[in-house]
DNA sequence: CGTTACATTTACGTTAACGTAAAGCACGCT
DNA sequence: AGCGTGCTTTACGTTAACGTAAATGTAACG
């Protein structure tokens, strides 16, 4: 019989998740988390647990808070609803191509960076080549 | 026969290199650019260009304006010097790293974007299969 | 009752790389 | 003189996602 309250103190959640009370504490003003309240005190549900899952995973994606906000509300408003499952299939997809964009042109610095960096080699290895080391 | 002053005005330079004005005075004061005065007016020179260059250059690789300016110092002080140009390929090699690093990073979460999109698709999918569309 | 531990709210601070507004020279044309 | 254009400096504004400090509350421990 496990459930003394299922809900979790800021600090348990902190604990949890890896994050600071500050970051929980500004969620909840962002309207990503509404966790219950015993007088003032914060007792943060299985439903904040499983959104901040959501809101973790979204930051890993590049999602701002923002549209971690509205995806959270077009999921738990209409979890079931085709429309809403389509749209954020769209805003996902959207996501997607700018990552995948923004990895090629990773690609491409990377490679250009190679370039130089072999182009400084080869010209301290010509430097190497007209001043031997000499020897202290 | 072609050399007038061979420097250009502040506008002149937003057009070549397509930045702002804006941009090239806050570079200025970051100490990345000299341009020379007459009176007021700035004077940007071939130096000023080329400089420019590898600044612009710097940004694509991601490195900011403050390790750009180290770069550049190490460059204009002792470009011929081995030790100086060790340095410089280490800080290059380093960078190249980190955003090897990123680029891992974005491909992980590309990877796990692509499943929860397909994850979704497969949701809409059944959704469709158990409400056809209905005929409006 | 004093201290310790943990909680709360309020509100200013941080960082990077500029944007933008305000106000004013200096020059050339008419 | 007046006007338009281009340039200048100064300085506050912007954005995101929290950090950090200050002042306060309250509950349990000893």
């Amino acid at each position: 019989m496990t459930q003394p309250t299922d809900t979790l103190s800021i600090r348990q959640m902190c604990d949890a998740f890896g994050v600071t009370a500050r970051t929980l504490r500004f969620y909840e003003t962002k309207e990503l988390l509404f966790p219950l309240r015993d007088g003032t005190r914060r007792h943060f549900t299985k439903q904040d647990r499983a959104r901040l899952t959501l809101i973790l995973r979204g930051k890993r994606f590049g999602f701002s808070l923002e549209e971690i906000r509205q995806l959270l509300n077009m999921y738990d408003r209409g979890g079931s609803n085709a429309a809403q499952l389509l749209r954020t299939l769209a805003i996902g997809r959207d996501r997607l191509e700018q990552m995948q964009a923004q990895r090629d042109e990773l690609g491409l610095a990377i490679a250009d960076l190679q370039t130089q960096l072999a182009e400084g080699q080869r010209a301290l290895d010509a430097f190497a080549q007209a001043a031997p080391a000499a020897a202290v």
